[in-house]
DNA sequence: CAGCGTGACTGAAGCGCTTCAGAAAGTCCA
DNA sequence: TGGACTTTCTGAAGCGCTTCAGTCACGCTG
């Protein structure tokens, strides 16, 4: 089989008999040519195996792609085992689709975001980037090309659109639950949040590189500070199910071991679940936990969880829709923020 | 804010007094030119503020994307919610990141498939597509393109490179460990298999329209028809987690309840086993379930899963270096599959 | 019948880059 | 010292498409 070079619109042309730009205006603009000839021109194309306009070429000279390059944290299966980020990037797709836009992901490596050079080079419209920690170099890479950017649950930058939620207001929401519940002993369960993951303890005062680990840190402090119960801190060494269960066991096995723990997410909060199951130690009554998210992990687990509720959807919407109006060319929109709201469950009681 | 055109290569060139190659060659073909120069042209660049030949410019020139379309069957949540998925396509993006590849998520539609028309558009080397439905239109388009094609878990098609599991031999391990188990009553538990998902039982003779549900259903029946052990047929509505919940019920609902169930998917077996739990069905000792994949849940649920493994990080990986054979010319590979075997865990027992 | 609006189609100028066959200028060895 | 190489850089031809300003012919109006 010899692979003859795919036709072009030229071929199609000539083999019609009509200009270059009348087949193009056949695909593009019907209106421009009378129906009989762009019958004509769709029937000659389909003769010569011709699929339509090539994509490269189309978008060299509109200058669109058609694609929105996605920022991600971390390898994709650890991306998607987040259901928040799935239910996140669906909702944005859903929103993106209709106006022919794909995504198109950058997986992040060690350096906490994709390499520069893959950004340099992806062919996007636009970026958004999803969690990264402060100063990714891909975010400047973003700036270097100057594609308008969207950030998800980051801070927000000048020129940049942005969309969160209000992770502050959320986690004082849990701390105070708890607080009201009568407990004195707190632990606090982070994700990774230092860009050299090595779990453990988290000294007072250190500070995370990821603004929703930092503002949620400060909601919960915000709320326990004051009431001087005790505060410890562990975070996980990675984003994998097994380094979550091993910053519960660790956390379980403080003395004394805290008997409310406040998680930063509901992947970490089922992780205490399953830790505390296998260690016997009762849920709600030796233990409250409280997630973070409202995933809908949370509501099968048992207990189910009590949880911190944020619209996934409609951040993912809302991305989309700020997607599409930088897009369209619109100035950059005034940051958006997903309300939360605290959903008591069964996984909190009485101290 | 006047939004300069971008800098070109031919302003880097003009600003250093050099040819529009000399530039192009300092990003792309550093031997070409003296380092002097070349960090002169660099120096220019950075002060122009020009980041690197425009990536759609160069794919037009150099007839490479560096994309790599995946078409999905279903929406990004739904794809991402099936840890299989996220793991082959993890293993697959690993393989083929350090050649400059990046995935085009194309989710799928009510079709069954990405729509033809995204595929046509979608600016991508070569196709990748995921346990399509039989003559998903998106197929057609990647025929129609010329472009070339990788299939995972699908059929085998002329001219098409393909990796897929042994369905058919996991299937009748599986019904095989039960059979020895002494079981006689069965359930077979499969996703949605139909194109317009209703659910419910499914009627002998009935075909599925994906592979390797047909494949595993053969392999299943090949093992328990000969035994005259009874068995009902049972079919998801959807992808999911609540319509795996209601297809179990469904399934443990019948008279004689089956006292033992082949899932299609450790998803669907995962759903088993809440179900059971809720309706206080001890597993092992009055069900037995097996499940499919091995996916990392499969070992977390208490009982731990009996599953038939298939190693999925190595079919991804399979996937990603037909996709780099195909790019590099070669001809089409002979179709690869990975093995399976049986893994018996904790749900399974004596009936 | 002059004048004009309209529908249908075309010519040509890009879009920004890669690449290949040279040209120009050194370098080396006999 | 001169021919044979090398190294370094350039000119120009594409890559395949969109788009805009027209051209042309036609029918309509007053």
């Amino acid at each position: 089989m010899t692979r003859r070079r795919r036709p072009t619109l030229d071929d199609v042309a000539s083999a019609v008999g009509v200009s270059r730009a009348t087949v193009s205006n056949a695909y593009n603009r019907p209106d421009q040519l009378s129906d009989r000839l762009r019958g004509e021109v769709l029937r000659a194309a389909a003769e010569l195996g011709y699929a339509g306009p090539d994509p490269t070429a189309r978008s060299l000279a509109t200058s669109r792609t058609g694609a929105i390059a996605v920022l991600l944290d971390t390898s994709l299966s650890a991306a998607f085992s987040d259901p928040a980020l799935s239910l996140t990037l669906d909702a944005l797709a859903r929103v993106v689709d209709p106006h022919g836009h794909a995504l198109l992901l950058l997986p992040g490596g060690a350096s906490g975001g994709p390499p520069a050079a893959r950004v340099l080079t992806a062919q996007a419209d636009i970026a958004v980037a999803y969690s990264l920690a402060d100063g990714a170099p891909a975010l400047d890479s973003v700036r270097a090309r100057g594609l308008p950017l969207v950030v998800v649950d980051q801070p927000l930058l000048p020129g940049v659109a942005r969309v969160g939620c209000q992770d502050r207001l959320g986690a004082a929401l849990a701390a105070r639950h708890l607080v009201e519940l009568g407990h004195r002993r707190f632990g606090i369960f982070a994700a990774s949040s230092r860009i050299t993951p090595g779990g453990g303890p988290v000294p007072a005062g250190s500070t995370a590189v990821f603004h929703d680990t930092r503002e949620r840190l400060a909601g919960y402090l915000g709320e326990l500070e004051p009431t001087s119960a005790s505060v410890v801190v562990e975070e996980a060494a990675g984003l994998s199910v097994e380094s979550a269960l091993t910053g519960a066991f660790a956390l379980l096995g403080r003395t004394p071991r805290p008997t409310a723990l406040l998680c930063m997410s509901d992947q970490l909060a089922l992780a205490v679940l399953a830790a505390a199951g296998q260690l016997g130690i009762g849920v709600p009554d030796e233990l409250s936990v409280v997630g973070f998210d409202d995933s809908p992990p949370a509501s099968w687990s048992s207990p189910p969880l009590t949880t911190i509720r944020q619209d996934l959807a409609a951040k993912g919407r809302i991305a989309g829709e700020l997607v599409l109006r930088l897009l369209a060319g619109d100035s950059v929109p005034s940051p958006a923020e997903v309300p939360v709201s605290l959903v008591v469950r069964g996984s909190t009681g009485p101290a």
